[in-house]
DNA sequence: GAGGGCTATGTAATCGATTACATGGAAAGT
DNA sequence: ACTTTCCATGTAATCGATTACATAGCCCTC
């Protein structure tokens, strides 16, 4: 048995070439891939009688032939932890279709939460299969190690993450200013003891959600030492899990921020079946603003995030890189307050 | 201003060829290929210090060379109308993990819901850019339009269709059996006036789960003929909008089976803002059995499909073709009835 | 009408791997 | 000792485009 199987082409003679559709015409083949890429490069009769020709044969141009040539592939390669992630889910649409003006296609390294998997999309981009890399999301690591360590070899921008020691732009949304408006937003409602359901300290946002949340509770004047804070991973389940741990505290936090939206659901699951009324006891807010937010009981007051907008922008970011345009270093988007009815007036 | 300009390569020196390591090595270039791909075709004392240099100079193999040679490329394409979906990307999860067991790597096409961006796809696949295609519930086309005009050259398989016409692999899940259960759960509950929110009819889901509806009425003697059908397109919004149609009627159906989990929650959600109860007022049931259904109030009854396990055997169907090997002509997986607090007793 | 410039096209090198075929030498068989 | 086989390696063709450079013909200009 051969390690290498013969490609299966169902219908090889189908594949039309270069060569094939110059000699039908009577070119050359320099002609034929003029008359293709540069058109007012070839006189109007050979152009049209080529065009007649490349359609008659279905002419593909190869590309891999294409891109030993010229040395890129017009691909980007993102990474992302996690593609059913709804949040990322967002963000890849909105790269996808930047990438799409620009003439650039997406490959999608997909991590599936297994880190150890860099290693594959490391070599893929390193073997030329990609123009640039986007990475979304990912945990950090040690400088210079995992995908960062690709940073003098190939453009590249950073999602919803902040690394250090890098030398490619990054693009984030200001968690930290929506932590403040929510705690605000709270403590206008009377509440004064807070909770946290923060996420995994090994990224970007769940380090940013937990810091936003102490900052604003010093800026009130409020002891944020006092303020229980859990960590869990973004889970529904984790959300639930923080349930009990909440109705033991005595006295209970009056306001919990969770540092996303699943995280703040099972929770209010949680306690819901527990008795407990949402918001008349408890206030709840969540981060991300997924769809489903709106259609819970009670609506889940969020931040909603322009995961579109983040996507887009770095994608163009990336794009400019390519084209070796500069770049502004890092850019920091805006997410907005969605009020929604799990939060209310402290009960007296 | 050059229509080409040069790739961005940030550390063009960095980048070692072949020769180089053969150089390096003093031996030639066949040497070093096969000793990467093919270790034991060479002496073992040759392999470690080729290793060694290929470890040393940091070598990767240029990609579009050898796709130029050996002619494939050990990529799939997966076609998808839509990745923000929660089924699909479920299901794409499923793909990039079975594809990846046998070193397949996955590039996603994006249809952003635009089915004149498949014309871009095809080219991609003509081009020879992958091995060959998964289509993830593609709008039906007519026969030989679309992406279906690649059945006679490329491997392909489809996914959550039922493309007529076409001599690739089919894989579905029986949606009908399913509906079938959901009815027969409700009647047994006592409900006998039912009313059914369809998904659109290009597609095979759509179509499915609707005659699985009439289906089963029929089956239990009940006039299909008079039992509300609506269209919609998935949405929340959709599932809204039936709200009010639903409200006016005379009588009301007591149980409502929506095509979707979407629809399902947004038509909840509307009729508990009108003051009815679900389930005393009416019963409600989803499908796909999406994480967040069993978080609303009420949890919601819905068909769970087995996402991951669609993608995994597609992939599968799809690496067997590339292998030449060969392949059952359609699968059909099953769905798991999952309840909810979403349906109840028939009020008396 | 000689020379310069311009346009349309052709020739052939090139990108960087893989691999069919060739070869030299060691091991094995007679 | 002589042929045969086999193993490790080398030589060079090949995949299919793009494009630098060369050239032929035409138009202009002086």
């Amino acid at each position: 048995m051969s390690k290498f199987p013969a490609p299966i082409i169902k219908n090889p003679q189908a594949s039309v070439r270069l060569t094939d559709v110059a000699k039908m015409v009577g070119v050359s083949t320099a002609t034929v891939s003029r008359a293709l890429a540069n058109p007012e490069s070839v006189s109007p009769a050979t152009r049209k009688t080529i065009l007649d020709a490349v359609r008659k044969a279905g002419y593909t141009p190869n590309v891999a032939a294409r891109n030993l040539r010229v040395r890129h592939t017009k691909m980007v390669l993102v990474v992302v932890s996690q593609i059913s992630n709804v949040v990322f889910a967002g963000v890849l649409s909105g790269i996808d279709e930047e990438l799409n003006l620009h003439g650039y296609g997406l490959i999608i390294g997909h991590l599936d939460n297994k880190p150890e998997r860099e290693e594959h999309f490391i070599k893929m981009a390193l073997s030329g299969a990609v123009d640039g890399i986007l990475l979304l999301s990912l945990r950090r690591l040690p400088q210079g190690h995992g995908l960062t360590m690709l940073d003098a070899r190939l453009p590249m921008v950073a999602l919803n993450e902040k690394l250090e020691g890098v030398s490619f732009p990054q693009i984030t949304v200001n968690d930290r200013a929506a932590v403040h408006e929510i705690i605000k937003h709270l403590y206008k409602l009377g509440h004064r003891r807070f909770g946290h359901m923060g996420g995994p300290d090994y990224n970007y946002t769940g380090v940013e959600r937990r810091r936003g949340f102490t900052e604003a509770l010093a800026k009130l004047g409020l002891d944020a030492s006092a303020a229980p804070v859990w960590q869990g991973n973004y889970s529904f389940e984790d959300g639930a899990v923080f349930g009990p741990l909440f109705m033991q505290m005595q006295p209970r936090p009056t306001a919990i921020f969770a540092a996303n939206d699943e995280m703040a659901i099972g929770f209010i699951k949680y306690i819901q079946q527990q008795g407990l009324r949402v918001p008349q006891d408890v206030s709840v807010v969540g981060f991300d603003g997924i769809a489903y937010a709106k259609y819970l009981s009670p609506t889940l007051t969020s931040v909603v995030q322009p995961r579109r907008e983040i996507g887009r922008a770095a994608a163009l970011m990336l794009v400019k890189q390519l084209r070796g345009e500069a770049v502004a270093a890092d850019v920091h988007l805006d997410a907005k307050l969605m009020l929604g009815d799990s939060t209310g007036p402290v009960k007296v």
